[in-house]
DNA sequence: AGAGAGATTGCATTCGAATGCAATCTATGG
DNA sequence: CCATAGATTGCATTCGAATGCAATCTCTCT
């Protein structure tokens, strides 16, 4: 035997993360194989050898090793979450939910938070090689990428994303059905003035939203309809005031804007707090704002707000389910679901909802 | 050779994530070794060598596989970060920057959402067979908790959360020291009816923030400080006013309460509301609110808190980097690094900063 | 040109669990 | 009591990359 100088860093040594399947088996004097059979549901194995088999791992503390596994099985049981900003408000809850679902199929949350849609790449890059089972993507993604899920077999489901001509599996709100339900109401509650507070340019959900909300005014007779680019967040909505306060006053024909259609809830808890405090209006005596996703805030009680909410609990759920089910099965066809947005009425604008 | 009736199924399979070190080895004409070699920073391989493997990979779209990696070098590079509850706003902040401060060593998130802190034990679970190299944790755990880790030899660091007497790394936010210049600064601007809107009594956090506050009031000679229990949300902030109205009406003596120490900023927004919308009363005119942590809205205008606005960045930098030295040395010793907050004076609150 | 140090490369093995196949065991029926 | 189908179990191999060690190559210096 070689020399015992040091027990106590053997020991250490013996002690780190030692505990394998092997061990197991010595110990409760089976195979290896039966081990593994042991932590397989469904698997072949006895009563009997289910027992010993337990009470040694139980003794070693043996926990399977997931890597391994997932080696030889090739399925990881991770899937990758991307988030494009996650301090924007309507995030946190989808994420949560996720997380929820997911875990509820047993399959792990690896986060991936976009800063901007530029970052796909790099993080596109991050992901391959921990071949994840499959990716839900909350965030913009160019045709490239979508080819690179594709050439790997990775399912991908797009969460409130589109992607024009390809075949992609998403779930999203129906933002066009929200904008119209807005505009329906804000119209039939007597108002005909509106005005724009959009997303950014290039967020295709604030397009969507922009254009079904347009084509309504359109439609209902209205097309003078100013329009002012915001991003999302709370100071865009703050800022836009102003911006549309001084566009009528520098000999912008017409009567005040009565009424407010914001790209999302920050936007226009932003635009309401801009009204109240620099021009002293207030809502919905004065003007009325309406906002969109239906975020905590917009039910705290200074904003009240009317607007839509998106049923993230069933969306987050169906976005889970279809990837979960392209992951079981690589030949199902793709498919796109799209969920009517809840109007929440508040008090943020007078409107009356449609019969 | 064999007959080949179904070349596309053939080319399906062949096309199934095939592509391993082999077989870019194979392609270059080198050994496997060589692969793997090209891939690791700073290993021995001569420039020709490089060049013939990289084209070679490159052709073949090869990418090295995390997993088998992590099977052989003991390194997942993932870290697990546990998180209570998401939708505290809060959190969303704490989780972008750790991901990006994580991302910064190549390291991947496994993210794991906390309901309930009853979810413990399941999610420690999960989270050992992934091997991940470290956890953080910005969840409660209990004595028992942080001894798997010890006996796992897993890399642990709180997230402001503290466990009285074990040595485990921290890093956290100086919640007395907050709350001592929230209750100086209310004072010095001449208010002497304190009440205390806490957290939820199990919240360690919120225990912290409140003794200081009382001990705190006590040195500057109040001691009758009525204290509402509340859960960190709006809606709890809002009830308390309501409690705290009550209970005044129900024969306390005394002059009413005209300075509201909340334990967190949400809850700081609740009582601005529920004052303004049910009692008329105006900060920082009628009555003075303080809130805690610096989230986002608690600079919109319509609140403009007065808070202790932590220092996120440099917290969660602080932490990746403690956990990570912790990786690399699993000898280092433990640490607690506190991070004083800053005050934000707004306008919730007659306020007088220390000299 | 030859020796020798240092740089490259390949060989063979390892990480820990899953699984096809063959061997063995069990229980049932005749 | 024996044959046989079906259930269990073990053997041997596999997943894909990393690495200690030995073999080979390069290049420098004399």
């Amino acid at each position: 035997m070689a020399e015992k100088t040091q027990p106590k860093i053997i020991d250490l040594k013996a002690n780190r993360q030692a505990v394998t399947s092997y061990d197991v088996a010595r110990l409760a004097g089976v195979s290896q194989s039966a081990v593994s059979r042991c932590f397989k549901p469904g698997a072949s194995v006895s009563a009997k050898m289910r027992a010993r088999v337990m009470a040694a791992a139980a003794e070693l503390g043996y926990e399977p090793n997931a890597i391994a596994r997932s080696l030889i099985t090739r399925r990881s049981n991770l899937v990758a979450v991307l988030i494009s900003n996650l301090t924007n408000l309507y995030y946190p809850e989808v994420l949560a939910e996720l997380t929820r679902h997911l875990t509820a199929y047993d399959v792990r949350v690896l986060l991936f938070s976009l800063e901007s849609e530029a970052d796909a790449n790099a993080t596109l890059q991050q992901i391959w090689p921990y071949r994840v089972d499959g990716v839900i993507a909350a965030a913009e993604l160019s045709p490239n990428h979508v080819a690179e899920f594709e050439k790997r077999h990775v399912p991908l489901v797009f969460y409130n994303r589109q992607l024009n001509g390809t075949s992609v599996s998403s779930v999203s709100c129906d933002q066009e059905d929200g904008a119209r339900q807005l505009v329906d109401g804000l119209f039939h509650a007597g108002h005909r003035r509106f005005a724009l507070f959009t997303g950014p340019r290039e967020s295709v959900v604030g397009i969507e939203r922009k254009t079904a909300a347009l084509e309504r005014l359109e439609e209902l007779g209205i097309d003078e309809v100013p329009i002012f680019e915001g991003n999302y967040s709370y100071e865009s909505g703050y800022g836009l005031v102003s911006d549309m306060m001084g566009a009528r006053a520098h000999g912008n024909e017409g009567a005040p804007v009565d009424a407010i259609v914001c790209a999302n809830d920050v936007m226009a808890i932003g635009a309401l707090d801009a009204l109240r405090a620099d021009y002293g209006l207030t809502a919905p005596e004065d003007i009325s704002v309406v906002g969109f996703d239906g975020v905590g805030p917009a039910r705290w009680r200074s904003y009240d707000l009317t607007t839509i909410r998106q049923p993230v609990r069933r969306m987050t759920e169906a976005a889970v389910a279809m990837l979960m089910s392209m992951i079981e099965d690589p030949e199902v066809s793709h498919e796109k679901r799209v969920f009517s947005g809840l109007l929440r009425a508040g008090t943020s604008a007078r409107f009356t909802a449609g019969d």
